[in-house]
DNA sequence: AACGCGTGGAT
DNA sequence: TATCCAAGCGT
C-alpha cells in the first residue's frame, strides 16, 4: 500500500542509489544471489572486489558447482564467516541438481537452499526477479523503527509486527514493490544509519515519527557486544587463514604456531573440521576440503 | 530463542 | 584504544 513515504523514498533512490554491479542491468540472478550471501554482515566495500573475482571465475552456478568446496573457501578470502562460502557452494550444486543450473525464482525454492534464510530469499526474489516480498534486513528494520514507530532502534529480534508493518507498506505492483524494498535498504545504508543518521538529507524527515518525537535515545535492553580477541572465532580465523594462504596441505605444526593455547586451538580445529571447512588428511596433515 | 559464527573500517 | 557494527543463518 502506498503511504506518505512511498514516493519520496522512490524518488530519492532514483537520484541517489549507489552504482553497484549487482544492480546493473546485466547482473544475473546468480550474481544477485552471490552478492546477497557475501553482504550478510559484511560491508559493501569489502564485498565488491571479491564479488567481481567470483563472477569472472564462476559466472554460472554450474561453474562453482564443478569446483571442490575448498576453492570456494579459499576464494572467500577475508570476508569472514567462511561457512557462507561452503553453503554457497552447496547451493550452487543444489541449483544444478534440482533446478537445471538456473537460480530458482520462487521464494520457497530459494528458502530451501542452504545458507538462504527469509531475508535472502526475499531479497533475491525481489531484486533478481522483481517480485513483491517484504525484505526485512537490518537497514529496513531500523528505518521502519524510526520512521513509523518513532524509536531509534528496532527490537533485538525480529517480530511479527515488524513483518506485518513491512508488508503493509509494500506497493501493490510487484516491480514497484521490488524498487521500494531496495530503496528503503539504501536509505538505511546511506542516510538512516545506525550511528550518526544524516537526517538533514532525509527525504522523509517531515513524516518521520522518531524526528517528531525529538529523536529519543534507545531505551531498550543493551545490545550484546561481541568481544572477539581471544575467542574461538578469532582462533578459527587464524587457523583457516593458514590453509587459505597455503598452496596445498599443511603440517599440524604450521597450525600450532598461530595460537598459543593448545586446548582452545584443538577445540577450534575440531570445530572447523566438524563444519566441513577443514579436511584432516590420513597422513596427519590438514587441507581445505576437496 | 539465545548463541556462535570473522573481519576490519569508522568513530 | 575500545567499541560499534556491516544486505543473517542455522541450531
Amino acid at each position: 500500500m502506498d503511504s506518505a513515504y512511498t514516493e519520496p523514498i522512490l524518488d530519492w533512490y532514483a537520484a541517489n542509489a549507489r552504482d553497484l554491479p549487482w544492480r546493473a542491468p546485466d547482473a544475473t540472478p546468480w550474481g544477485v544471489l552471490v552478492s546477497e550471501i557475501m553482504l550478510q554482515q559484511t560491508p559493501v566495500a569489502r564485498v565488491l572486489p571479491v564479488w567481481r573475482e567470483w563472477m569472472a571465475r564462476w559466472p554460472r552456478p554450474a561453474d562453482l558447482a564443478a569446483e571442490p568446496s575448498g576453492e570456494a573457501v579459499r576464494a572467500w578470502g577475508r570476508l569472514g564467516y567462511p561457512r557462507r562460502a561452503l553453503r554457497l557452494h552447496e547451493s550452487a550444486r543444489a541449483i544444478v541438481a534440482r533446478h537445471g543450473g538456473r537460480v530458482p525464482e520462487s521464494h520457497a525454492d530459494l528458502l530451501a537452499l542452504p545458507g538462504i534464510g527469509a531475508y535472502t530469499a526475499a531479497a533475491v526474489a525481489s531484486f533478481a526477479f522483481r517480485q513483491r516480498h517484504a525484505v526485512l534486513d537490518t537497514n529496513v528494520r531500523r528505518v521502519l523503527a524510526r520512521l513509523v514507530s518513532g524509536e531509534e532502534f528496532p527490537p533485538r529480534s525480529q517480530t511479527a509486527a515488524e513483518v506485518r508493518l513491512a508488508e503493509s507498506l509494500l506497493p501493490a505492483d510487484p516491480p514497484t514493490a521490488a524498487r521500494w524494498s531496495v530503496a528503503v535498504m539504501e536509505l538505511g545504508a546511506l542516510i538512516c544509519t545506525a550511528r550518526t543518521p544524516r537526517c538533514v538529507d532525509c527525504p522523509v524527515l517531515s513524516s518521520c515519527a522518531w524526528q517528531a518525537a525529538g529523536r529519543p535515545a534507545y531505551d531498550g535492553p543493551p545490545r550484546r557486544g561481541q568481544t572477539y580477541a581471544g575467542t574461538d572465532r578469532q582462533c578459527r580465523g587464524r587457523l583457516l587463514a593458514v590453509l587459505r594462504d597455503a598452496d596445498g596441505p599443511v603440517e599440524k605444526s604450521a597450525l600450532d604456531v598461530v595460537w598459543s593455547d593448545p586446548v582452545q586451538r584443538e577445540r577450534a580445529l575440531d570445530g572447523l573440521v566438524a563444519d566441513g571447512l577443514v579436511d584432516p588428511l590420513d597422513d596427519g596433515r590438514y587441507a581445505l576440503p576437496a
